[in-house]
DNA sequence: TATGAATGAGTTTTCATTCAT
DNA sequence: GATGAATGAAAACTCATTCAT
């Protein structure tokens, strides 16, 4: 977290940015490959050549394998909610706030952002107990950001913010599967899908 | 264990039986697997213990991984079919008639069956073209029975069937991820999905 | 056990002899370099190459390292017995009883067999608890033989059995060390010192 | 943690005092991990982790890992000399000189001092020409001095000199196998040994 | 059909050592 | 003296697949 600020605002104080640089370097790699073919399917010697050292490099950087992943896992997360958060700084009604917070979110899961589909599409199965008891409790914090917004939401009645929160959620991730740029923008589709579950589909 | 009693009551139909069985079981046993941690970390050891035989016999029955992997999810997605088939028979009101295949379709997925689970959820990433190019068409194929339904809801203006869709599946996918048994039924969750998706969640 | 025996009497019924030696050859070629640098530094590549196969291929006779290495250490501690057993067969007075069986544990320990040496040098240390384990209680179990014959044996008072144990076994593992072939025979040693220990080493 | 102790209340005598610890803690890191679990278990991280400094740092101390561990086997073999010696310089009768020393020999390698295990057991294997080289002449020194002891022993006829510094070295090294603290002291080990040796086992 | 042995390329990880800073 | 990054080789082990029997 830290290390992106520095990396912004100071220009490369007494040596070692080199350092920070592989890092960097490793987990892009890593990201890429991770997402190219899943995680099983990524080796660390592919990861490795992509990030232009030699494997047993790889363990100086990042402990094991699973360390990596859930660093870049973490990384994802950490770019999805600056986006999300950003985006409902400015005060509006319920309903515009959620909108923005989804616009926000389709938005960076649909950038072509590799660590964002890690830490957005990857994460629940499959893993080993280490990586989910690390990775489960950081997405549901992030969960947690839409959970207030819906709370603030006036609903009609019978309606539960549960199955609220879920089909939004839901929506939202499918998208990542079926989108394919160039046809609606990812605001559009936010807003189709707000709008849709705010407003019903049914003819009135 | 198991096996043993299924073979003895099973009153071996239409010519075949033991071979049929055989290959039954493998497909379980796979099935099993490639939910547990995923296709990459099921082995075909792992498969063919499962199944009671040694690995090579396995490849009297499936030419390779793949190939049963792609058995294992046509297998998962006829009885997704099935289910909503039988669900949409019944004619009905065009938004009673989506439920009723929401409800089925939701059931399914959660009915705990590891062939449905594969056929989806795992289905879309991370695999080679080969499985893809044999996947894929067999899930539209799937969907586009919800297309028809959906063709034939009255909507409201503004309202895109491609989006409407999307949300739908999206939400009753997501499912799979968060369902545990024992809150509410599969039914009363397709319910609350399809409501807030015809009626709108906003308090009018 | 059974297996020495039936490769003894049984001149090659219907088939896979082959396997029977492959495990043999690959126990011998693991006993030969387990010798040679000890445990660690043999690696399984070069038991593979002594065996005359590809080092994944270890694998189907042996699950792991470890489990070779006690594999070893048993055939060793069973060659050791059958000697020392054989030797004890015909009654004979209780220190001459001692004696025979010293004879056979110093002759079969500097037979220059391998196996043996695994299981009379390498054993204690170092070894993980799994095998420490395994390998411990079967020592043990040999030892007991000379416990047994100790426990015949008429001792000067203020002679404890325990260290008359000890300082035996003490100085016939350490003829491994120091024994090398051309001088006195292990017949010859063996004799010495069980000598030494029953009469003294003292001018009386 | 015991480390910034003792470097609190060592006076630093005779110069280079900081410089000495370092090169004194590296070892006595490394005498107990070589302990541990081996020479070749023991890496020279494990070293230098628990030396307090990183791997890199170690080669400014030692040229190699065998140099560290020719150090730390000298150091081990110096430190039962210093006993052994020390324990002879008061002349005794014979047996009893050779009694003293032994006593002395048995309570060094029982003390637990990671030092003198490595000198006592692991040294004669599995090392590399180079290390056996340095090593081998420095243990048979040591022996030596058990062996001045014996030639001035009044022995029965028939008794071999070797074959007693064997069967002695033999039963005292076992100790190091078997020994359990809270039984018998090294002492009265010692001397058990001793008694057998001298006066032999039989009832007379 | 089934077996069991073998293959060969692959996996993650660890290691002693080097060296510019 | 110490650091931290990197190296390159090697480790144990796994895998899908083949094939003679």
């Amino acid at each position: 977290m830290t290390k992106a600020k520095k990396a912004a605002d100071v220009p490369r104080r007494r040596g070692r940015p080199k350092s920070e640089n592989r890092r960097q370097n490793v987990m892009e790699a890593a990201a890429h490959h991770f997402c190219a073919n899943g995680y099983d399917a990524a080796s660390m010697r592919d990861i490795a050549d992509a990030a232009g050292l030699l494997v047993g490099s790889l363990y100086h950087h990042f402990s094991s394998k699973e360390d990596l992943f859930i660093n870049v896992f973490e990384e994802g997360l950490r770019r999805t909610s600056v986006g999300v958060l950003a985006a409902i700084k400015t005060p509006r009604e319920p309903w515009a706030q959620l909108e923005a917070a989804c616009i926000a979110h389709v938005e960076v899961i649909l950038s072509n952002d590799n660590f964002v589909r890690i830490a957005d599409y990857e994460f629940p199965f499959q893993h080993s107990e280490t990586v989910r008891g690390r990775i489960i409790p950081k997405r549901d914090a992030y969960e947690a950001i839409f959970n207030k917004l819906i709370k603030a939401l006036p609903l009609r009645r019978g309606v539960d913010r549960k199955y609220l929160r879920l089909t939004l959620f839901g929506a939202m991730g499918w998208t990542l599967i079926w989108y394919s740029p160039g046809r609606d923008t990812p605001t559009i589709i936010a807003r189709r899908i707000v709008d849709i579950i705010r407003k019903g589909a049914e003819a009135r």
